[in-house]
DNA sequence: AGCACGCCGACT
DNA sequence: GTCGGCGTGCTC
C-alpha cells in the first residue's frame, strides 16, 4: 500500500499538495513536522506536514519528498487550528499564516552548515558507521549542508544523527558559531594580576606620581573596590569616581597597567530576586480591579482593564501573571512595538526572574528558533514570553494567560504582508482555544473593546488613580492661531510653551516634546515656482532629511541628493516647508543653546538597540529634551519629565479618517501621561489652532467617557466598526486603465451580491505605489449578517474575476477588520 | 510567491 | 541576426 503526504507550503497557494511516501516515513511523520520537498522544475521548499494518508491523487503523479527535517513536530496543533482560524477570517492562505508565524531559520533559505570541529582531537573508534563518514567527509570538506550529510550516508533522516556529532563534540552547526547573540557589552577594568604582589604595586604608585591624574585613577579604583568588594567596576563608573577622563584610564590601559575586560549580560543575567522585592502591595484600586478581571475570568470571558496613564497596571499583570505560572502554566505578554520592551522587560524579570523569554522580530532568528524551542518544550526559561504580535504564533502547550498590553495600539494590526491580521483579536481566540484567561489593558481603550465591554463580551475592570496618589497631568490648549495672528510665535514655539521649557529647565526637570507624523512636512519646495520634488514611482511629495541631506520617498525607499536649484525653474529658492522632529530640534538648540536635545523617530531608532540607547540616554538624564513623534507616547516610564509638549495637535485632528478623533484622544492621553509620573504634579501644554475643539475639550478633562459616547454615537450614524464590520479590498496594476475598468467590474458584482453596503471604488490618498496604481473598495458587514457567507460570496467573486483574461495582472489584496 | 516559458524591441 | 524585456501559467 502506498502512503501520502499532504504539506503546505508556505505560499499564497489554498491547497495542500501531497507527496509520496515510504511506509516508514509514513509512521515517522507527524502532523507538524516539517519536510523539504521538491516544487517546481528546481526548487526545494520548506513544508509543514499536515496530513499523512493513502489516497493515491489521480490527475498526477506525487513526487517524493526530499527528506524529514525533525525529529518531533515544531508546531502543535492547536498552532495549526489557530492558523486555520487566521487565514480563514483575514482572508489569506495557510502557507502565508506559516511563512509569517515560523522563525525564518525554520524555513529552508537558511541552510544549517555542519563544520568539523578543529579544537576536538577525535577518537574513531568511538563513532558509528554513519558517523565516521560524516567525520570522514569533514576531513576534506570546509562544510556539508544538511542535504549532502543526506547523501553521504544515504539516509533522509539526519538531524538525530548531527546531533549526535554535535553532542560528541566532532562537529559544529554554523549558525551555533555566527548567530551568538551580541548584547550590549559593558566594559569593566581591573588592575593587572601582577599588582596583586605588594611590592609591585607599591613601586607602580611610586612611578604614578609623575602621573597624577592616573595615579588617582588607581586609588579610585581602590577606593570603589574596599567598598563593592570583588564586583566588577565599569570603566564609566571609575570614571566618574576618579574624575578622570577617557583617555587617562585608556593609556592606563595601554600600558598595561589597567586590563579592560567584558562581561557578556546574557539575556539570563539579572540580580537574584530577594523575597521582599518581589512581593507586590496592590493599593486599593488594583486589588479591586484584579477582583473584577478574575471575575470577568470566572465567567469565562475576556476582560478589558481600563487604567489610567500611571495607574500601575503593570502590578495587576505580575499578579495574574503570578497565579498562572502557580498553576503551573504558560503566560504571553503581548506588547504592540519593542520599542516598550526594554523597560518592561526588567520589571518583569524583576519579578520573575529566568523565567522570563522576549520574542520579537528585532531577534536574530537564531534567537527565535531558541525560544520557539523553549515554549515547545515548555521549558522553565521560557514560561513567560514577552513579545511584538507574532509571539502569539509561538507552539505555546499549557497556555494560561494572554496579557494585551496598550490594547489601543493600531500597530497591532499587521498591514503589510498577510495575514493582515490583529494582534489583539487573533489573541482573544488563541486564548479561547487553549481555555486561558486574557487580559486587555489600556489607559484609553479602543471603541470596539469598549463596546465588547458595554455589551458584556468581555469583562470589565478599571483603575480610576494614579498609583501613589499621583496626581492627573494638568493639561492646558495654547491657541497658536491667536499667537501667530499677535507675532508670538518664535518658529513653532508659542511664548508659553518657551516660559514652561525655561521653567522646568531650571527646576533641573526633562521635558518630552511631541511632533506628529515624520512624513508629514520636510518637503522641499521652490518659493519662486512653488514645485515640490515628487517620488517617481509613488504619488507623494519626497521629504526631506537632514542628516544625510536627501530626498527621500517613504513608501518606496526611492531617494536622491538635495538639488542646489529647483529642478523646475532653476532658481535656486529651495526653502523648507513645514516641519518634523528635526526641525523641532534644530529651533531648540537656537532657542536654548546649552540644552541638550534628543530626537527619538524612525530614523533615529534605526537598529537593534538604537531604542534603548536613546531611552537609557534620557533615562540618565543625559539629556535634558527629548524630541520624538508617536513612539514617545508608548507607555515609557520617565521619572524626572515634568513637562509634556504637544508642538501641533491640529495635523491628527485633520485626518481623513473616522478614527481620527479616537486616534487623536487616545495619542495626546497618552503623551500626557509622560508627565509627572512621581510626585509632583505634570504639566502639558498643547498647542492648537483649534482650541474649542471637543476632542481637545475631552482631553483636558479627561474625559474617556463623553469621547466614547461621542464617537460611538457618530459611529452609529455613519455606519462604521464597531457597529458594522470592514472589508477594505485594494486592486493593484501598473496600468491605470485597467485597474480602473477592474475596479469598476469588482464594486458592480460586489454589489449584485451583497447590496448596497459597498463603498468605491476609490483611489486612496496616495494613488499610486512602487509603480502601481491603486483603488480601493470598501465592503461594510452589518454585524447580523452571517460574516463567512459574506466572505466566501467574495471569493466567488474573485474567482469570476480572476477568470476574465483581460483582468489577469490586477493584484486583489484583502484587508478584513481594516483600521 | 517564484520561476520557467514565450513572444516583441535595441544592440554586438 | 541575438539578448533580454516582463506578461501568464503552473507548481503535488
Amino acid at each position: 500500500m502506498d502512503y501520502f503526504l499532504d504539506v503546505v507550503l508556505p505560499i499564497p497557494l489554498e491547497k495542500l499538495f501531497t507527496y509520496k511516501i515510504t511506509a516508514e516515513e509514513a509512521n515517522f511523520i507527524k502532523e507538524g513536522m516539517r519536510v523539504a520537498v521538491p516544487f517546481g522544475k528546481s526548487k526545494i521548499y520548506t513544508a509543514l506536514a499536515f496530513k499523512v494518508h493513502q489516497n493515491a491523487p489521480e490527475a498526477y503523479e506525487p513526487k517524493e519528498i526530499y527528506q524529514i527535517l525533525d525529529d518531533f513536530p515544531v508546531v502543535t496543533h492547536t498552532q495549526l487550528k489557530h492558523w486555520e482560524w487566521v487565514a480563514k477570517y483575514y482572508m489569506c492562505t495557510l502557507g502565508e499564516v506559516i511563512r509569517s508565524a515560523l522563525p525564518s531559520a525554520f524555513m529552508l533559505e537558511s541552510e544549517t552548515l555542519v563544520l568539523p570541529n578543529k579544537n576536538v582531537d577525535v577518537d574513531e573508534q568511538e563513532l558509528s558507521d554513519d558517523e565516521f563518514l560524516v567525520f570522514e567527509a569533514l576531513q576534506h570538506q570546509t562544510a556539508l549542508k544538511i542535504s549532502e550529510v543526506s547523501d553521504i550516508v544515504d539516509k533522509k533522516n539526519v538531524l538525530k544523527l548531527i546531533n549526535t556529532l554535535v553532542h560528541k563534540g566532532v562537529v559544529l552547526q554554523k549558525e551555533e558559531l555566527y548567530e551568538q547573540y551580541k548584547p550590549k557589552l559593558v566594559r569593566y577594568v581591573k588592575l593587572s594580576e601582577q599588582y596583586d604582589d605588594e611590592e609591585q604595586l607599591s613601586e607602580l604608585l611610586n612611578e604614578l606620581t609623575r602621573a597624577p591624574k592616573q595615579s588617582q585613577v588607581v586609588l579610585s579604583l581602590f577606593q570603589i573596590k574596599s567598598k563593592k568588594g570583588n564586583k566588577p567596576i565599569a570603566i564609566n563608573e571609575l570614571e566618574e569616581a576618579s574624575g578622570a577622563s577617557k583617555a587617562v584610564i585608556k593609556s592606563l590601559i595601554d600600558k598595561e597597567i589597567l586590563l579592560e575586560y567584558h562581561i557578556r549580560k546574557d539575556r539570563v543575567e539579572f540580580d537574584e530576586r530577594s523575597e521582599e522585592s518581589k512581593h507586590i502591595d496592590l493599593n486599593e484600586y488594583q486589588h479591586q480591579a484584579l477582583q473584577d478581571i478574575n471575575k470577568g475570568f470566572d465567567d469565562g470571558k475576556p476582560v478589558l482593564l481600563h487604567g489610567v496613564t500611571s495607574s500601575g497596571k503593570t502590578e495587576v499583570y505580575v499578579k495574574l501573571i503570578q497565579k498562572c505560572l502557580d498553576e503551573g502554566k504558560q503566560a504571553l505578554y503581548l506588547l504592540p512595538e519593542i520599542a516598550l520592551t526594554s523597560q518592561l522587560i526588567n520589571r518583569l524579570r524583576h519579578y520573575f526572574g529566568h523565567q522570563v523569554s522576549v520574542y520579537h522580530s528585532k531577534y536574530s532568528i537564531h534567537e527565535r528558533v531558541e525560544v520557539w524551542n523553549n515554549v515547545l518544550k515548555n521549558a522553565e526559561k521560557a514560561q513567560i514570553v514577552i513579545g511584538a504580535r507574532s509571539s502569539l504564533f509561538l507552539p505555546f502547550t499549557k497556555l494560561g494567560l494572554v496579557v494585551v498590553d496598550e490594547e489601543h495600539e493600531t500597530s497591532f494590526k499587521q498591514f503589510d504582508p498577510a495575514p493582515r491580521y490583529h494582534a489583539r483579536d487573533a489573541a482573544v481566540v488563541l486564548a479561547a482555544l487553549h481555555k486561558a484567561d486574557i487580559v486587555l489593558g489600556s489607559a484609553t481603550p479602543s471603541i470596539e473593546s469598549m463596546f465588547n465591554a458595554k455589551t458584556n463580551k468581555y469583562g470589565y475592570a478599571s483603575i480610576a488613580h494614579r498609583f501613589g496618589d499621583v496626581l492627573m497631568p494638568d493639561i492646558n490648549l495654547v491657541d497658536i492661531k491667536e499667537a501667530t495672528r499677535k507675532r508670538r510665535m518664535k518658529g513653532h514655539f508659542s511664548e508659553i510653551l518657551i516660559k514652561a521649557i525655561t521653567e522646568a529647565l531650571e527646576e533641573g526637570e526633562q521635558i518630552i516634546l511631541f511632533q506628529n507624523r515624520r512624513g508629514f512636512a520636510p518637503v522641499v519646495e521652490c518659493t519662486t515656482c512653488g514645485h515640490v520634488a515628487q517620488c517617481p514611482n509613488c504619488d507623494v511629495s519626497l521629504t526631506y532629511h537632514q542628516h544625510r541631506n536627501q530626498l527621500r520617498c517613504h513608501y518606496c525607499g526611492y531617494h536622491m541628493a538635495l538639488q542646489q536649484a529647483c529642478l523646475a525653474c532653476g532658481n535656486p529658492t529651495l526653502d523648507n516647508k513645514g516641519f518634523g522632529t528635526e526641525q523641532i530640534q534644530q529651533e531648540l538648540g537656537q532657542l536654548f543653546p546649552d540644552v541638550k536635545v534628543g530626537r527619538m523617530d524612525l530614523d533615529t531608532t534605526r537598529g537593534k538597540y538604537a531604542y534603548e540607547k536613546i531611552i537609557s540616554s534620557f533615562e540618565n538624564q543625559e539629556m535634558d529634551i527629548l524630541v520624538g513623534t508617536q513612539m514617545v507616547t508608548k507607555g515609557l516610564d520617565f521619572r524626572n519629565v515634568s513637562l509634556v509638549g504637544i508642538m501641533n495637535a491640529d495635523s491628527m485632528l485633520n485626518f481623513p479618517d473616522y478614527r481620527a478623533h479616537e486616534r487623536s484622544f487616545q495619542m495626546l492621553t497618552q503623551v500626557a501621561g509622560r508627565a509627572g509620573r512621581t510626585q509632583k504634579r505634570g504639566k502639558v501644554l498643547i498647542q492648537t489652532y483649534n482650541p474649542y475643539h471637543q476632542i481637545l475639550q475631552q482631553v483636558t478633562t479627561n474625559s474617556y467617557d463623553n469621547m466614547f459616547k461621542e464617537q460611538f454615537y457618530e459611529r452609529e450614524q455613519f455606519k462604521y466598526p464597531p457597529l458594522v464590520r470592514l472589508i477594505k479590498i485594494t486592486l493593484k496594476d501598473k496600468d491605470f486603465n485597467k485597474l480602473n475598468e477592474a475596479a469598476d467590474w469588482m464594486a458592480g458584482s460586489l454589489r449584485n451580491v451583497l447590496g448596497s453596503n459597498i463603498l468605491g471604488p476609490e483611489y486612496p490618498p496616495v494613488a499610486r505605489i512602487r509603480r502601481d496604481y491603486l483603488k480601493n473598495i470598501m465592503i461594510k458587514i452589518p454585524r447580523k449578517q452571517p460574516l463567512a457567507q459574506t466572505k466566501n460570496s467574495i471569493k466567488r467573486i474573485e474567482k469570476s474575476f480572476n477568470a476574465i483574461s483581460k483582468y489577469k495582472s490586477v493584484r486583489l489584496v484583502y484587508n478584513v477588520d481594516h483600521i
